[in-house]
This record gives structure tokens, sequence and C-alpha cells, in this order.
RNA sequence: GGGCGCAUAGCUCAGUUGGUUAGAGCACCUCCCUUACAAGGAGGGGGUCGGGGGUUCGAGUCCCUCUGCGCCCACCA
């Protein structure tokens, strides 16, 4: 089976050749068609991308690819399903898609789970063991101690196994993606070349640089974090109002939530100009406690109102401490360790240092009590601890606050220090076309916000290496101010195994010798590629001039401020020029109280339980309801409903196709309420087209749905007996050819929503995929019809229904007599359907137009057994 | 605190540039086993369009204001 030319004229006679068979099951159903044509598409290769000559013919898509290593709930189902429409449209109008998948496995996520899944966690002081087998039953107390190879080498195998748990679930649901060709996955050794290779690019430009820091760090995981990896949550504590004297004795309060930071605090600080304060500018206190002298400066940061009107200036406790501690040149004093605890060692600069021992080695939690004991002890805690809800930031896969300490980090500069370059990066998301238009805030609002430059390394294991090393000096340490770039020739490189240039095996790690950088970029620094890696930059350079910049990114709206401003970004420095024309944001699938769909709430909807009970067509078709950018409570009703409609279309097409003997062309039409039908269907025609270019799924399918409705329940009812001939052959043939014309074209208008229902019907009268046709054209369609008339007709056909309805009474039973009241334009419409109109509401009497005001109405006398 | 959005029938939502009696689906009520479809079909009830003010011949639609809800960001002394 060759799919149809995408070149064929969109010409009704092309559709209804009349030496086309006809083949109509005798009992059609929904059961088995995903099977059955999941199948088929891929043998047919339906959906592969074939090269044109043109960009011009291309419609490209950057798919997100999916965190692997989490489950996918209805809420994904949902937001795929609105790019497969959108790829399906654009497919039929004759584009060639490029629509590529890809896994994104790469990653702390991963690593999480394979440490749960497993019952292992990652020792990289441990040696390769290749006969490793991992335990049977994890126990998750007590994880296993293993090699770094050995752990990468179970992240990929349980990848593999959730990437085909994945790709079944997108088939089923119909996802017309190029599964053969463009299948990606973010840890391959191509997404690997391909972030070493721009970030290389990116250091020898300066865009990117390594900086010793404060940085914040999640003391869990033990990796430095991004901002936009961070989020603020709720977290109880207390104010505790603290005393520092002065030399004289004088108490000055401060009130703070961390108690435990003072054996860090180097400074008191308080706004300029707060009267309170400024006689103590310039001198010196000392804390208590520790006896540290510290001064007591200005900074307008300091906000009078906030707590006492004093800050302690900690390093670190906070984001503001970190910028007094820049601007006032303040000294580092560190007592939190990587591991959130506080160092075991007392540090050399208190005067006091003998209660330290109080707090050595503790958490923050336990060192706080400790903490609030010895100032209650020396008189120094004021009062006692008031309660104090606050917000604190926390890693998003994290569940302790985070901290900040200072290390050395590679960065991507991102506007957050320069304002010319947050300028451009501005004016690149003004470039975009927005769906739906306000979401285009969202990305300023999150530009405009940054308050540092993006932090890509993370001390993990499970990703991208810096293709990095540095030397190592006499005295055995690595000389951070001179690395040793890898080629780009020698791409991908693990530094931890590869030689750096010019060095010998040997000299790893000695004086004199090298070392690699340990690190690994964030899992951002990847998926900010993706149009890279899908679209064959530093690859196929045939391919990249065909589908890069993108037309379309999906998205979810929360992922804005990280994959649509990083790729943006990517794509700002490598081509200058932003990524895509066209963002699309689809919403939540939110439970049917509004709230966020969650684990931990138990309200997570699994997506192939609802495939499973309604269809694949059914759940699209509810998807395809959810506007862009909405949240949407799920409902099953929705499904029930979807899968009426997909059950209607298997019927109705059985129908109209089992009607007469054989094709009819639409050239036989002449019947005036017939061509009325067509004209109302060349109206929803463009309608739907005009939606469907604004992105706007949702209206093109309400007015293919509306119409397909009108279509069944009036228009197929009015012209039945006619179409079996009951007026004769020729009438007959204008209503088959009509309703046949309506069923082609409507297939087609239904075929991106509903793939599977629309296929299997197309196959009983056509050659070729329905999904490899011509969307459809009014051109299709003969005009001369009166769009109007389909409406007199549906409220004649509602008055004789009404009246029999009222009476209690079989439809099926006659009228004896009948008059219609309308005004005289709707009564000479209606008069050459009058046959039709008595066969369908039985009327056996004489039909009697009278002209009158509007509204329609019908008389009927019922003949009553 | 900054930004954005939402408020229309019991529920979920449409209502294009302001223009006759405000629509759909679901739910509800009544009827019909009519030979495409009973996991169906036909008919029906139900809304002072969040409150207030304004512009206009005319406002669900435009302007102002208030109220409630949601999301994003900021807020860690």
């Amino acid at each position: 089976m060759q799919p149809m030319s995408l070149a064929a004229s969109p010409s009704p006679s092309a559709a209804l050749s009349p030496d086309a068979v006809v083949t109509v099951p005798e009992r059609p159903a929904l059961e088995g068609l995903e099977a059955k044509w999941s199948k088929a598409w891929d043998e047919q290769g339906t959906y592969e991308f074939v090269r044109p000559d043109s960009r011009a013919q291309v419609f490209s898509i950057d798919t997100p690819p999916p965190t692997v290593s989490g489950s996918l709930h209805v809420g994904h189902v949902f937001s795929y399903t609105h790019t497969d429409l959108v790829a399906r449209y654009q497919r039929m109008q004759g584009k060639h898609v490029f629509y590529p998948m890809g896994w994104d496995d790469n990653g702390l996520p991963t690593e999480r789970r394979v440490q749960n899944f497993y019952g292992v966690r990652c020792d990289p002081s441990i040696g390769y063991d290749p006969d490793f087998t991992a335990p049977a039953k994890p126990d998750p107390k007590r994880q296993m101690s293993i090699s770094r190879k050995n752990f990468i080498e179970l992240c990929h195998r349980l990848t593999e196994v959730d990437e085909q748990a994945f790709a079944k679930l997108w088939r089923t649901l119909g996802l017309s993606v190029d599964w053969k060709n463009h299948l990606y996955a973010t840890i391959s050794a191509d997404s690997i070349r391909i972030s070493q290779r721009a970030f290389l690019r990116n250091c020898a430009r300066g865009e990117a640089y390594l900086a010793e820091a404060p940085t914040v760090w999640d003391v869990t995981f033990q990796t430095a974090v991004a901002q936009a990896e961070q989020e603020a949550r709720d977290y109880p504590g207390h104010y505790h109002r603290v005393a520092f004297h002065r030399p004289d004795g004088e108490p000055i309060h401060i009130e703070t939530t961390r108690p435990e930071l003072i054996p860090s605090v180097c400074a008191l600080i308080a706004h300029p100009d707060d009267t309170r304060y400024q006689r103590l500018f310039g001198s010196t206190v000392t804390s208590p406690v520790f006896g540290v002298e510290i001064p007591v400066l200005a900074h307008p940061a300091a906000e009078p109102d906030k707590g006492a009107g004093i800050a302690m200036c900690c390093t670190f406790g906070d984001a503001t401490d970190v910028q007094w501690w820049r601007e006032l040149q303040l000294p580092m004093r560190t007592v939190i360790q990587r591991d959130g605890r506080l160092s075991a060692e007392t540090p050399e600069w208190l005067a006091n240092p003998a209660p330290y021992a109080e707090l050595a080695g503790k958490t923050p939690f336990s060192a706080r009590a400790a903490m609030v004991d010895l100032l209650r002890a020396g008189g120094d805690l004021d009062g006692e601890p008031t309660p104090t809800s606050r917000k604190a930031n926390f890693y998003e896969k994290g569940d302790k606050p985070l901290e900040i300490v200072s290390t050395r980090q590679w960065y991507i500069r991102n506007g957050g220090r320069d304002e010319a370059l947050k300028q451009a990066l501005l004016a690149r998301g003004d470039e975009l076309t927005w769906v739906p238009e306000h979401m285009r805030h969202r990305y300023a609002n999150w530009v405009n916000g940054l308050n540092g430059d993006w932090l890509i390394s993370r001390q993990r294991f499970f990703g991208v290496p810096f293709p990095v090393w540095y030397p190592v000096d006499a005295d055995g340490e690595p000389d951070h101010n001179r690395p040793i770039f890898a080629s780009e020739e020698s791409l991908p490189i693990d530094p931890s195994s590869d030689l750096a240039p010019g060095y010998t095996a040997e000299q790893r790690g000695v004086p004199g010798g090298f070392v690699g950088d340990p690190d690994i970029m964030d899992t951002w620094a990847t998926s900010s590629l993706t149009p890279q890696i899908a679209c064959g930059w530093d690859s196929d350079p045939e391919l990249w001039q065909l589908t890069f910049p993108m037309d379309f990114a999906p998205e979810a709206h929360d992922i804005i401020r990280t994959w649509v401003f990083s790729r943006v970004v990517r794509a700002h420095y490598e081509e200058h020029v932003a990524p895509w024309k066209t963002v699309a944001i689809s919403g939540f699938v939110v439970d049917p109280d509004r709230k966020k769909m969650s684990k931990s709430i138990g309200n997570v909807i699994v997506p192939t339980d609802i495939l499973d009970r309604f269809g694949a067509d059914a759940v699209r078709w509810r998807a395809a309801m959810a506007r862009p950018g909405m949240d949407s409570p799920f409902d099953e009703t929705g499904m029930k409903v979807g899968r009426r409609l997909a059950m209607k279309v298997l019927n109705a097409s059985k129908f109209v196709l089992g009607m007469g003997e054989g094709p009819v062309g639409a050239g036989a039409v002449y019947e005036p309420v017939d061509l009325a039908m067509l004209a109302s269907l060349r109206q929803v025609v463009v309608r739907a087209t005009d939606a469907f270019e604004a992105f706007d799924y949702s209206t093109a399918l309400e007015v293919a749905e509306r119409f397909f409705w009108t279509f069944c329940d009036d228009y197929l009812e009015l012209v039945k007996e006619r179409a079996y001939g009951a007026q004769g052959e020729r009438a007959a043939a204008s209503a088959r050819g009509a309703l046949q014309l309506a069923l082609d074209l409507q297939l087609r208008l239904f075929a991106p929503f509903m793939p599977y229902v629309t296929e299997e019907v197309w196959s009983w009268w056509h050659e070729g995929s329905v999904h490899r046709s011509r969307w459809p054209v009014a051109e299709e369609v003969p005009s001369g019809g009166d769009p109007a008339l389909l409406g007199d007709v549906a409220e004649v056909l509602m008055g004789v229904r009404g009246a029999k309805s009222i009476a209690k009474v079989s439809m099926k039973t006659e009228a004896s007599a009948t008059t219609i009241s309308a005004p005289d334009e709707v009564l000479a419409r209606l008069r050459p359907v009058l046959a039709d109109l008595a066969a369908v509401g039985r009327i056996t009497g004489e039909v009697v137009l009278e002209p009158s005001e509007p509204p329609l109405r019908v008389d009927v006398t019922l003949v009553t057994p």
C-alpha cells in the first residue's frame, strides 16, 4: 500500500474514484484498532520524515524529551497529544513533518531511580567489577556501594527498560513521530558530543567560565543547584532575639532564625538611613558565646522593618549575605560543610573556641538547639524563640533546605549579571510567537528576575562529563586557572578515562601531571540543546539546513523558565537566532478538585488505564478539548463523550458507505438540500483550517464535530429514504454523492484528532492512509448551495419531532396535516425539500406553507392509532 | 510585594471586530427498543453572564473600580 502522493490535486473525483472497492464490515468496532493501525503505520512508514528540497516544505517540531526515570501521567498524554494534533494537521497540509522523539535519561533523576530500584549507590573510589550483578532484593536502608562504571551501566540498563514502556504508551496513543529515524536520548554518544562541543565553543567565546563562588548547594545530593531548579516551600522556624555587645557592654539585639550560624558571623549590617543604628556604623561589636569582634556596617540592602532592622551577616545564610560579603568585602567564615553539617574542626577565628564543641559535626537542626542552650546560658538570648513560618528554598527534588557554600563551578552567562545580554535574550523571547499569547510575560518575568549566571556543573556521576583537564602542580594540587580543553575532533571524551593531550596515563593525578574535571553537566545543559541534537547540528548539514530554526516547540507552563529559556540561550550563542518560531504552552491536567496531580496526594491518573478503558481516540478527543495554556480538570465523562463520537463515526460511515450499490461521483449532486449541506461543510472546512493555522485545535475540533452531529441527526435522516431510491435513481445518486463526499471530508477533518477510527473507515474505501491525504479545502465542495437551508430543515424537523415527543408517541407516528409558518425567504428555501421532509417526518397529509414573522413554527396533526 | 490569567446553566466550557429571544456537552426530567448506532435516538426544563459605576441607540463583549480564585516570580535578619 503506497501513501497517497502529497502532490495529488485536491479534487473530489480523486477521493471518489469510481473503481474504488468499498468493503464495510458487518459490525465495526473500536477494539483492536490501536494495535492494528500502529503496526501498519510502522510497516508502511506513514510518519517517516522524507527530506524535501527546501526548508519551506518542512514543519519541524522540538519535542520535549520526557524524563524516563519518572512516570508518565495523564497530563503528559494530553500535552503530547496537543503536539501530535498540530503535527498531523501540518502533514495533511503537505508539509514534511520533522517530528522526533527523545528520552531524557541523563542526570540526577535517573541516578536516584537507579539507587532506589537496585539498592545501590555510586562510590567513585571503588574499582570496576566486570562480574557485578545487581542485588536481587534491594535493601533500601543499606545501599550497596558500587563503582562509577558499574553504576552507569545500571543507569543505561534501567533507562532502556523505561524507554520501551514509554514508547509503547506513545505508540498506543498514536503519536505520529518518526520512530525509525529520529529517536534520540540525552545520554547517547551524539548528545554527549554535542553537549561537549557546544560547551567548548561557549568557553572559547567567553560565554562559559569556571569560578570559585558561593553556590546554592543541596546537602542530600551534595551537588550544586541552578536557580531554575529551586523552589520556595513553607518552612517552620523561630525568631531568636540575640544580643551582640559593644566594647562597653551595651547589647545590640538582632533577630535570626538561624542562630547556629553565629560562629560564621562576619558583620552586623543596617540600612545607611536607619537613625537607630547610624551611631554604630564603623564601630565593632563582639558576637555572643564566641566573642568574635566584628564591624557594624551600612548597606542599602538591609531592610529597617525586617526583624530588628539590623542583621547579622554570615557566610552564608542567604543570598543577601552573599551580596554583602561580595560588596563589603567581608571575610569568608564557613562553618556549614558540603554534607550540610557544621564543621567538625573548630574555626580558628573564634576568640572563645571552647563552646564550639557543642556544635561541631552537628546538623543545622541539632546545632540550632545546642546554640540556643549556649545563648541562654550566657544570658544573650532575649526572651524565648517565637515561632514563624517562612519560605526556604529547596532543590525541586530534595527535601532539605538549600545551603550556600563556596565551591568551584562552571557557569554559562545568561544575562543574570549582564544587562546587555539580558536585553538581547529578552528580545529573542519577543521574536517568538507564543500560544497562548500571554505566556510571553512569564518568559520576560523569569529573565528579568535572574540573579546570577547559569550554573551547569553538578557533582554527580551519570551525565555529560566536562571535556576538561587541569595540570597538577608540584604540590599535587590541580591548577584551575589553566584548564586543558579537549579538541572538538576528539569528542565525545571522558576526562576520567581519556588522557589530556600531551600527557601519558602514568601522569594522571601525580605532581607535574594532570587530572580530569570530576564533574558532570546538569541535565539542562544537554536538554537545552535538543534542537541541535535532533536536527543534526554538527553531523548532518543537510538536515540542519532543512529543520533549523524549528517551527514549533510545545511546553508545559512550569518549564518556561528552564527549557524554553535555556534553549533560547544556547541558540542565541550558536546561531544568533531564536531556536523556533512558535512556542505552544499546554496546561496541566488537574484533579476534579482542581488540585495539581502529585504522587504524594495520590490523585495521579495512570494513562495506560484510561487508554485501555476508553481507547486512544477517546482520550485524544478529551485532550483536544483542553485549550492551550488552560488547566483542565480530569473527568471520565469527557472520555466517554469522545468514545461515543468515535463510535458514531464508525456507524455513520458504515451507513453511508453501505447505502448504494457503489460509489457515486460528486458531479451527480444537484438536489438543493444536498448542495446546502455541502455549502455548510464548506464553511466548516474554512473555519477549522483557520483555527488550526492559529494552533487552536480545540476550535477546529468543535466546528467539525458540531457539523458532524447535524449531519447525522438531521441531514442523514432527511435524505436516507431518497438515498435508498424512494424518489428515483437520479435523486438517490445526488444524495449518495453528497453523503460520500461529506463523509470523505469529515474523515479528514477528524483525522488529526481520532487517527485510529478515521484510518479504519478510510481503509474501507480508499487506498493509502488518511494521514497522508490532503487536508480538506473549500474548493473540493461544489458551490451554489445555500448554507442557511440546513438550519431551516433542522428547525422544521425539531418542530415535527417536538410535537410527537410532547404527544408521547413514537417518531413513526404519521402526521395527517402539517403547517409550516415562517418568513417568505425561509419558505422559499424549504419548498424544494418538502418531499424529503415529509419522508422523514412521516407526513402523509398536505404540507401548508404559511408566511409569517419569525420564529419558524410547525403545527402537526398526528394520526393516533 | 511584582507579573499574568480566570470569574457565563448544578458541572466542564464556547461566545470572533459591542448588534435580534446568551450557546454546547455532561448531569437532570419526559418520551421512543425508528432496519447505521440502546455504551443509542428525540424532545424539554434550567442563566438578572462575580458586585458596583461609566461609555453607547445598544454591553457577556469596551473603560474604571471592588471582590473572590488560580498560576509564575520575589519574600529566608
